[in-house]
DNA sequence: TTGTTAAATTAACGATGTTAACTAAATAAT
DNA sequence: ATTATTTAGTTAACATCGTTAATTTAACAA
């Protein structure tokens, strides 16, 4: 029964409601689950509806990545409060891999697969917003560090020093992702893993 | 026209064409040029021909994988003959990045993609053995790091360091192959990317 | 010569992303 | 008030995919 005009906020509301039951699947099921047509199931339309929202399947994942960056940007944002530099750096490792490991699905959606690259037009998130770039987080918290003098003097490109301590983060959360389950290694505990990687990026890094 | 009983052999050599037909396809075209369709064209069968050699396109891809993994293992075993047990750890890590990155669709399928995880009766790959397990070359070096006693005393457990030294290097290779087309990030160089993580691993790690 | 078996093929199924054609209802125009 | 237009939705349909079933062809064994 299809009725008519759609006010924008009824129309935003479908849209989130389609992103909400894509994301449901997504994250209970894996990303082989989340079909058009499972998806419209779940909210009562057919399948050919969603393509009055989103242009393609692909379009529709790269929003639920875009609000799954929002949740993660929103999620270390009190971490950016903690007075002294290194300690906010370090913490806010470990919220990004706390992130990553509690919402693995997302984080492998978010970082781990194939994604067309971003570009400004179809992604509603602001570059270089605190409230909404984890990455800007990062290169923040990293260049405070910088600024304070704690690095060592040979580390003179802070964002080359962030990019540094992303790829050991995201290291240790993807293999624990993809490779957990695998017995051709014997894990050690994730736990440790982390706490080791940041121990050896922060002396690495930092002053004597 | 399909004639008859067929040796081991050619069973062998129809088995390897199909492997090498489907990796060209993966190596150029990417994961989703392989469907069974596109590999039988290749070699000139129909698609359900290579059900009789491999049960599923799981299967299939796993064998690649297997084949991938031998030649990481391959490409990594002159580095071993390196006297210096540091130098040594530095040049696998190199060696490492070197395959990952100049086989990015090979690394993906090996690291970064979602695998059904290694099971000894599917694979004909030898767990520990240095010719086959490039786990077990990095987890060698690693200990014999530790036994020439080159690490900080704090850092006790070699396997656990080879984990984390694992995780840095994958880290920077799995976010260039993944991420080096994105924007949003002010990428820099990933030949200086691998050189400082390098160089942060092994400052975190060594004595002085 | 006749079965039997192995290797291959074609046909077909069910699922998927997506496009095209269609329908019904609310508004706008006459 | 009637007609036309637009909008939101539907159903049908297409091409492609992995995969299974049924079928064919050829080589060997009896």
């Amino acid at each position: 029964m299809p009725p008519k005009p759609k006010t924008e906020a009824e129309r935003q509301q479908l849209r989130t409601s389609i992103i909400d039951a894509a994301r449901e699947l997504f994250v209970t099921q894996g990303v082989e689950a989340v079909t058009m047509r499972e998806i419209a199931k779940r909210i009562g339309y057919s399948a050919t509806s969603i393509y009055l929202h989103f242009a393609d399947k692909d379009t529709l994942l790269r929003a639920i990545c875009d609000t799954d960056f929002l949740a993660l940007a929103s999620s270390l944002k009190a971490i950016l409060q903690i007075p002294d530099p290194v300690e906010r750096m370090n913490a806010l490792g470990f919220g990004y891999a706390q992130f990553a490991l509690s919402h693995p699905n997302h984080y492998r959606l978010m970082f781990m697969n194939a994604r067309t690259p971003y570009s400004p037009e179809l992604s509603s998130l602001q570059q270089n917003n605190a409230e909404q770039d984890a990455y800007f987080q990062l290169k923040t918290v990293v260049n405070d560090v910088f600024v304070a003098g704690r690095f060592k003097p040979e580390f003179t490109d802070a964002e080359l020093i962030a990019q540094t301590v992303w790829a050991g983060m995201h290291g240790v959360c993807s293999l624990e992702i993809n490779m957990a389950q695998d017995t051709w290694v014997n894990w050690r505990e994730i736990s440790a893993r982390l706490q080791l990687m940041q121990k050896v990026l922060m002396q690495g890094l930092l002053r004597e």
